[in-house]
DNA sequence: CTAAAACGGTTCGATAGCGTAATGAATTAA
DNA sequence: TTAATTCATTACGCTATCGAACCGTTTTAG
């Protein structure tokens, strides 16, 4: 359909659906923490991206309302996977901080990923 | 930690977080469906997994009952991402089947995921 | 000091999702 | 035919989350 591409960069759109499919399934499948999308992605930027993390910058970058922000840091530090600091410079902003708990989880969800990344090229299906 | 392995494939958990906090931020932002993990997870499974897929089925992949598939079902068809399609071998069944729209909105994401995967050996940062 | 602006949090009504249990329709067993 | 089974959906109560608007505190401007 598409021969266009000269040198397939070895991975192709199906796999990549291929390892979103595997790590999000296992993701519901164990549901420990029932985190949703928008409360994954804050954790995430919490522990990939440099500090500091604030709540009006993280609806920022989410594009989403404070309240949600909140919210989600509400459940996430009910989780324990992050908590607020007062930011002693403004003490009117709230920093995010990381914790333990959360290291943890990430570190086995990224296990989870890369588990699934390495068992991409054995799964070489090229249907449809 | 682990050095069993004999020749790492490159790609650490660092690498591995920020392919997906890159996906995951991308489509929480401009996402307009806000799907859920378990509405996406049907999605990826209904697409990247050979047919016949029915509630029962679905909800025995993911470990959730069946009227909480029923309902993403419900959403997912709102959507036009899937249809239903009454099983003629078995009325009772209820066949999930693929649409135009979903495909498109797979291939996105697809999209997505491969050009933060190209992007990942760029940010070769070893720090924490 | 006083007034305005910025920041995070809270309240509000509305919406969506969950699992358990009951319901309807269709198949199978007797 | 009748009864039991199976599949999907709906009903129900509960919890979580949503955005808009408002509040209290802190910082900045005058």
């Amino acid at each position: 359909m598409n021969p266009v591409i000269p040198a397939t960069p070895a991975v192709k759109p199906a796999q990549a659906l291929e390892l979103w499919r595997r790590t999000i399934v296992e993701g519901v499948r164990r549901d420990q923490p029932d985190l949703s999308t928008r409360q994954m992605a804050i954790l995430l930027i919490v522990y990939t991206q440099p500090a500091p993390h604030t709540v009006r910058g993280l609806s920022g970058d989410l594009n989403i309302s404070k309240p949600a922000v909140t919210r989600a840091l509400d459940r996430l530090g009910q989780l324990d996977f992050v908590r607020r600091k007062v930011d002693e410079d403004d003490r009117r902003s709230v920093l995010v901080q990381r914790t333990l708990k959360g290291s943890v989880f990430l570190a086995d969800y990224a296990g989870l990923i890369l588990a699934n990344m390495t068992m991409l090229p054995e799964h070489n299906g090229s249907a449809s």
